[in-house]
RNA sequence: GGGGCUGUAGCUCAGCCGGAUAGAGCGACGGUUUCCUAAACCGUAGGUCGUGGGUUCGAGUCCCGCCAGCCCCGCCA
């Protein structure tokens, strides 16, 4: 439907344009020309668009609001391509113009979509500068918990929305697998568990974060082991071999954790950790050197940050680029990383929007490096560097999310946990309507439901505020819930296999036709993908996308009651198989951005 | 002390860069099944949008003050 938007919006301007036109030249004069202010009507009985632009236009006009909107609807129906696209315009209210799309132009687009794969949604043009997409980034040597959750499943879909548009996205997995943590880490093992240096797998992942612990504990307390770490890392960045390969080990034996989690939720990534921007970090300070940028304070070199309207000095902290012994940081990592993202390649990624998805307490970090990477000049004009943050997961007393015995919740245990509440419910479910189905089936629908509620719950909340986390409330069978969501597509499946072969994709009439109320409201939902998709894309707001795929749903079953598919006659039939498969694919595309695969039963 | 985020129905949350009478789900109450999976659908009740100002034709949305909660705040990431 933004096809039609564009149109509808380039006829409102040139009526805007012939009804009043000395106003007109003088906006564009001024550099603020005349708006439409077209967008989708804010509610159904007010049809398809409205356009609240001649409000704006009452105090530089001097004249009623309803009288220049009946001027702009009097040269729009003077225009033919208007016509063409919509019925006669209403004014309505203080001066609102609400516009009906002409049912024959709505049911061309739906034919114009059964017929495109992409359902509408244009795709940029090949060539495109690359996306990266930052996201996940456990820390090796470290169990992935609930704490990975959301930046996981977030990065995820924003990836999947940015790659159905075309992007090439590089989902870039920033491990911890750098710094002084690793220091303390090798030296604690080659005191206590030699043999995990040398060995693979000599000790399991459960151990490795024991001694990692206890490796924490005793830096934190003991003196000369603090030195002996730093000394340690130092070893490591010059590349002595014998710490590059317990590195090595280690990492090793982390990914692989990471992995099993990963293929359980469909997640693709390419680890670049921070080791990555190693040999970048002198460079990095070196230059922010000669730009000027540093100072000198307490033995720390710093970058101070300004106010970012002003330019005045700021309350906050500057950022550390070089500890004062000499060693670089996170910041200095993260300075590396935007530079090298951005930078020409062979030198660097190319990119020209770079997302970071890590948690809404990272938000002052993010802007003071950002700050500086800007002010350094190695944010291209076109860049764009946005942190994408998002609220803590609590449990359902509103309080961080923790086990009973107050420990992180480990990732693992989360989605197992989810899969066998829906395990059992399904047995339960089956029992009670003496359902006879095989072991393969139960266990497909369980793990495809509950690591969908599991999704579906994070992604279906506005990222920004905290998340409260429930599984009774993810894995509900009604309401805004994957599960809700999955069997919509099922009794569509079921339409499919019970007699609408031609659903499959055959022949559809031509034109469609409809006449039901409930036919129309899911034509009209149906078109709205193409427009969500883009904003999701803009806002990285993947909630914006649970919603209508959730309304889609609410709009679908609605129909399925209270329309018969498979007992209409012709043309109602086929154009009623038609809405059922344009509303299948649709919410298989969607859920399929989310992350989510879909099912034929359940 | 400085900064950020949040505050909307009993509960969990939407509210698309200011637009018409503030929406949904859950929960509560009441109804619907000889028919494509009732894991569904329909209806009723329920809100001074934390609070006080301001901006304007118009504010849940923008600006300022205040209150409450959470988070962050220089050599961890």
């Amino acid at each position: 439907m933004l096809r039609i938007a564009h149109a509808l919006n380039s006829q409102l301007l040139g009526a805007l344009e012939r009804a009043f036109p000395e106003a007109a030249a003088a906006a564009r004069q001024a550099g603020a020309p005349l708006e439409t202010q077209l967008g989708p009507a804010s509610k159904p009985e007010f049809g398809d668009f409205q356009a609240n632009g001649a409000l704006a236009l009452a105090r530089p006009l001097r004249l009623a609001p309803r009288a220049i909107a009946s001027a702009i609807v009097a040269q729009l129906e003077a225009d033919p391509a208007f016509n063409a696209l919509c019925m006669p315009p209403e004014i309505a209210g203080p001066g609102f113009i609400n516009l009906t799309l002409r049912p024959d132009v709505l049911a061309a687009e739906v034919s114009r979509r059964l017929a495109d794969p992409r359902l509408g949604v244009p795709s940029v043009a090949p060539g495109a500068a690359p996306v990266i997409v930052d996201f996940s980034s456990p820390n090796i040597a470290k169990e992935m918990h609930v704490g990975h959750l959301r930046s996981t499943i977030i990065g995820d879909s924003l990836a999947r929305v940015l790659e159905f548009r075309g992007h090439p996205v590089l989902r870039l997995n920033h491990v911890g697998d750098w710094g002084t943590q690793f220091g303390m880490l090798i030296t604690h093992l080659k005191q206590v568990a030699p043999e995990a240096l040398i060995t693979a797998d000599a000790v399991d992942l459960g151990d490795l974060v024991a001694f990692y612990r206890q490796a924490k504990a005793r830096f934190d307390s003991d003196e000369a082991f603090q030195t002996q770490s730093r000394e340690e890392v130092v070893k490591l960045q010059r590349g002595d071999p014998v710490s590059r390969r317990a590195w090595q080990l280690l990492c090793n034996q982390s990914r692989r954790e990471f992995q099993l989690i990963y293929d359980a939720l469909d997640i693709r990534l390419e680890e670049r950790g921070e080791s990555f921007y190693n040999p970048y970090l002198e460079t990095v300070v070196a230059d922010l050197a000669t730009a000027g940028l540093l100072v000198s304070d307490g033995g720390a070199q710093c970058v101070f940050l300004v106010g970012e309207e002003d330019g005045t000095a700021s309350q906050a902290p500057p950022v550390i680029v070089r500890k004062s012994d000499g060693g670089f940081n996170y910041a200095t990592t993260d300075l590396a990383a935007i530079r090298y993202r951005f930078a020409v390649p062979p030198a660097g990624d190319g990119a020209r929007r770079v997302i970071y998805v890590t948690d809404a307490g990272q938000a002052s970090h993010f802007a003071g490096v950002f700050q500086v990477a800007r002010r350094a000049g190695w944010i291209p004009v076109d860049g764009r560097l946005e942190h994408v943050p998002f609220g803590l997961v609590q449990g359902e007393d509103g309080k961080k999310l923790k086990t009973r015995s107050g420990e992180t919740v480990r990732l693992k245990e989360l989605l197992d946990g989810a899969v066998e509440r829906c395990e059992a419910d399904l047995r339960r479910r089956l029992a009670e309507e003496e359902r006879q189905e095989d072991e393969a089936f139960i266990a497909e629908v369980a793990i495809t439901v509950g690591l969908a509620a599991v999704k579906y719950a994070d992604l279906s909340t506005n990222r920004i505020t905290n998340y409260q986390f429930s599984f009774d409330r993810m894995l509900a069978l009604s309401g805004n819930t994957a599960p809700y969501l999955l069997y919509a597509v099922v009794r569509i499946a079921g339409i499919a296999r019970r007699g609408g072969a031609d659903a499959a994709g055959a022949a559809f009439p031509v034109p469609l036709v409809f006449d039901e109320p409930q036919e129309w409201a899911l034509v009209r939902q149906l078109l709205q993908f193409d427009a969500v998709i883009a904003e999701v894309e803009e806002e990285l707001l993947p909630n914006r996308l649970c919603t209508y795929l959730f309304e889609l749903s609410q709009v679908f079953n609605r129909f399925y009651d209270q329309v018969p598919v498979l007992k209409a006659d012709e043309p109602a039939r086929g154009s009623r198989l038609a809405l059922c498969r344009l509303t299948a694919d649709t919410l298989k595309l969607g859920l399929g951005l989310l992350g989510i695969p879909t099912l034929e039963r359940m």
